[in-house]
DNA sequence: CGCAACAAGATTGTATACGATTTTGTGCCG
DNA sequence: CGGCACAAAATCGTATACAATCTTGTTGCG
């Protein structure tokens, strides 16, 4: 592997990074982070990506293997309800929120990336638009000016990514652009309660569109097969 | 300091014995957690001291303050309201779900958790009590069997008791043990909306039983004042 | 030929050494 | 005597060395 140099990358910057990897599918579920391959690849030592990786495994995205080393997070279909179910407490009375304090520049800013998933999806990035896709929720609760809220619902949507790279049922493509654009309507009207409703409908939607039956667990090769 | 030895000490065990230690306000807001203090305390070297206090961090209980070290975190007012924004989003319809999958068992373990919170108040041992009050709230949403809201729920819970800390305005007892009485009742019935109404209130009472007005944060010493 | 025991290699777990930064203490100069 | 500059100490940040554990490959026996 090439290394990716030119920055001063410290712990902090290193975890962005590979979130931003599994969030867009680029790393999925399953893969090895080896310390000595990151280490290698960042031009750091395993001092720092030890810490990357405690903190992934801290939010759910990485599992830390004792003395096996560091995985991107398999989330079970038990794990992939909870995800679901959090999110359905947190996100509709947040985007109730955020509907009442919204400002034409936040309006401005959730529309630019409306647009630019359209863009990613069109140029067939899909990894790139399920990443922005999963920004215009967290955006929603920045917009709510609720931090702490702010950071469950961006480890909720991160996890989702890996729920969905594992469960999701069509292969053709996201197409619940329609939502984004109906909440946005809503945001525009500042009408809290229809944002919480559709944001409601939004997530019951994204369940719906799993499939979450407890049959198989498709693993990501023979390989991540045996190692469970 | 002396030594705790007797026990293997590993990184999470540290965690669990900081955490409580912090949330039964044997370590204040705003104490120094000094590496090598902690590693000698402990019997283990700075690495998985770090590793411990990293940990916290990212529960917010610690805030790591680049080469200056790491200190029981001092929850802002603004973090305060966060804190308790995000529990009436969590914990009312978690109660719900918990009063619908009530098992006896579960009646009898939040029983004595009442039980043992009045005994350690007339001990006189207000820290034990607190701790107890917190596991009453993290003992619904493991009843609930939402793994991942728990770990959302239990990090708050913490948190709130460094808020409890910082801006308790009553310095009487903590004469909230009614609230979780009345609970429990709604429990036995297996009244959902009730525990969720209850709920709803408790935190309500909570909340109103602090000061947050944005006057003064109280620093525990001279010292933590100049360190701001 | 198959399987088990053992050895070699690879990877993680922990401790420690060293450098960077901040804090604290001291002394010179105004 | 007060204040600034510099030096000493303490503490954190990072890298690296070594130990523990797991994986993998090989060999010998049944």
């Amino acid at each position: 592997m090439n290394k990716i140099e030119t920055k001063g990358w410290t712990s902090d910057t290193v975890v962005s990074d590979l979130e931003r990897a599994i969030h867009e599918h680029r790393l999925p579920p399953g893969t090895k982070l080896g310390e000595d391959e990151l280490g290698d690849a960042y031009g750091i030592s395993r001092t720092i990506v030890r810490a990357a990786l405690l903190a992934l495994s801290h939010r759910h995205l990485v599992e830390l293997k004792r003395n096996r080393g560091a995985f991107v997070a398999q989330p079970s279909v038990r794990e992939a309800r909870e995800v679901f179910e959090a999110r359905s407490l947190l996100e509709p009375r947040t985007a109730h929120s955020a509907a009442l304090r919204m400002t034409d520049a936040d309006l401005r800013l959730l529309n630019e990336n409306i647009r630019d998933e359209h863009a990613a999806l069109d140029a067939g990035e899909n990894g790139r638009a399920l990443f922005l896709s999963g920004q215009f929720h967290v955006e929603i609760a920045r917009i709510a000016d609720q931090s702490t809220i702010e950071t469950f619902i961006s480890e909720l949507i991160s996890r989702s990514s890996l729920i969905i790279a594992l469960y999701w049922r069509r292969r053709a493509a996201l197409c619940e652009t329609q939502a984004h654009h109906a909440l946005l309507d809503a945001f525009a009207q500042r009408d809290g309660d229809a944002a919480e409703q559709l944001m409601k409908s939004h997530l019951l939607d994204l369940v719906a569109s799993l499939d979450l039956r407890n049959v198989s667990q498709p693993p990501t090769s023979l390989r991540e097969a045996l190692q469970r």
